[in-house]
DNA sequence: CATTTAGGTAACAATTTAATAACCTTATAA
DNA sequence: TTATAAGGTTATTAAATTGTTACCTAAATG
């Protein structure tokens, strides 16, 4: 998912578009807008957008055919959908709700209360980080908690996995002992000279020699030469 | 989360708490009511509902105090939270969804709406992930409570399932000791520290002792190797 | 009402992790 | 070159963490 969320409107008013169009716009949304239901189908599988605004009458296919068409395809499963349209009965929005709509806004429906709804629904999505860092051949996933290399696995200690997720985090960066203390640590707890340097040295034999370098006087980066 | 989905209502008419709790627990909710803000506070702690529908105007805390203070916790940051109210004015709808609501609803509501509203609302979360999950020659059936080993079913305690389908749905991912507590027993209960332990030992004894491996002074994770 | 089961706890065992002391090696500046 | 400071290595020990068993209580079951 992209870091902007992006939004597809469609409706046969092209009034609606704009207005719509430009409050989405100056929230920090991508829009895409369509002027039926088969263009709405297409962009849809075009852009993948998060979100997408149907209303209810168009010519061509209509809102909630649209949403059953988009349903059954797995890739929309978690796309959100909302009605908007001047059909304001409570019959037709259980049946929206029930084919698998997320919300059923009424026209009228000011500006400000449809970007309180929009950005309500979108932040319940999931904005998954990446939690797998790539270096070289090496890939650490915070996730499991394991470090694998050319396609195996390497087990590492608590310690251990938190160093060289820390040291893998910027690549060729050199961080200071003092940094890495502080931030392995924390600056509670005191610990001697040496136990920085043993603590590399088990990553080393773990991962080869040649994963963390020493640059002396200053610190260690992790980098494949 | 739990398997059946549960709803905490809030509202100072016994009426109307009558009526949505019959409504709701004809659709398979489990349903906890409070009669003020505070009992809903409480209520909210002990029970983890994924869904509470908030009266605006109650004795004590009104509902957007107490949607404000459910929301600064993160155990409830996932917990979707519904005004329903008789004040319709755009104004306060707004800061209510600004203030982390997912929707608000205005009396007065046909319970099929409200129920549609509802279902429409917790189809989101409870797409974590399919409700049956296949990992190496296992089935986890959440919706079955059933585990299936190659074949054979497998007889497993509540918390003992409830165990497993959290591990399970993310394989490979380390689920926190903490991270654990607070989904299967709450933020209230406090269990002793041996606790997920004996309960890990005995799905070892009943799955095969490869299916959770632990990871020290981390986790648990659901893996076959 | 007896029996079983789930779920939790205490006590202890086993294991793993992490820190340190003591000593060794290497790079570098005087 | 050699003194010196920074880092490397190893074994040992202490601490933290998890595993295991036996046992207790409350609730469900019949």
């Amino acid at each position: 998912m992209s870091i902007t969320k992006k939004i597809l409107i469609a409706d046969d008013e092209p009034d609606i578009l704009e207005i719509l169009s430009f409050n989405l716009k100056g929230e920090g949304y991508e829009v895409i807008t369509a002027k039926n239901g088969d263009e709405a189908i297409d962009k849809a599988k075009a852009f993948k957008p998060d979100l997408i605004i149907l209303d209810m009458m168009m010519p061509g296919k209509n809102g909630m055919e649209v949403c059953n068409i988009l349903r059954t395809q797995s890739a929309f499963a978690g796309t959100l959908i909302v009605f908007l349209t001047a059909i304001n009965d409570e019959n037709t929005e259980i049946k929206s709700l029930e084919n698998g709509a997320d919300d059923y806004l009424t026209k009228p429906i000011s500006p400000k209360v449809l970007l309180s709804k929009v950005s309500s629904l979108l932040r319940r999505i999931k904005t998954e980080g990446p939690s797998i860092v790539t270096v070289g051949d090496f890939e650490i996933d915070r996730e499991r908690f394991i470090v694998v290399f050319k396609g195996t696995e390497i087990i590492l200690a608590r310690k251990e996995f938190e160093l060289v997720a820390l040291l893998a985090s910027k690549p060729g960066k050199v961080f200071l002992r003092n940094e890495i203390l502080n931030r392995i640590w924390g600056t509670e707890v005191i610990v001697g000279d040496r136990t920085i340097d043993v603590h590399i040295r088990k990553i080393r034999q773990k991962l080869g020699e040649d994963c963390i370098s020493t640059v002396k006087g200053v610190g260690y980066k992790f980098e494949i030469s």
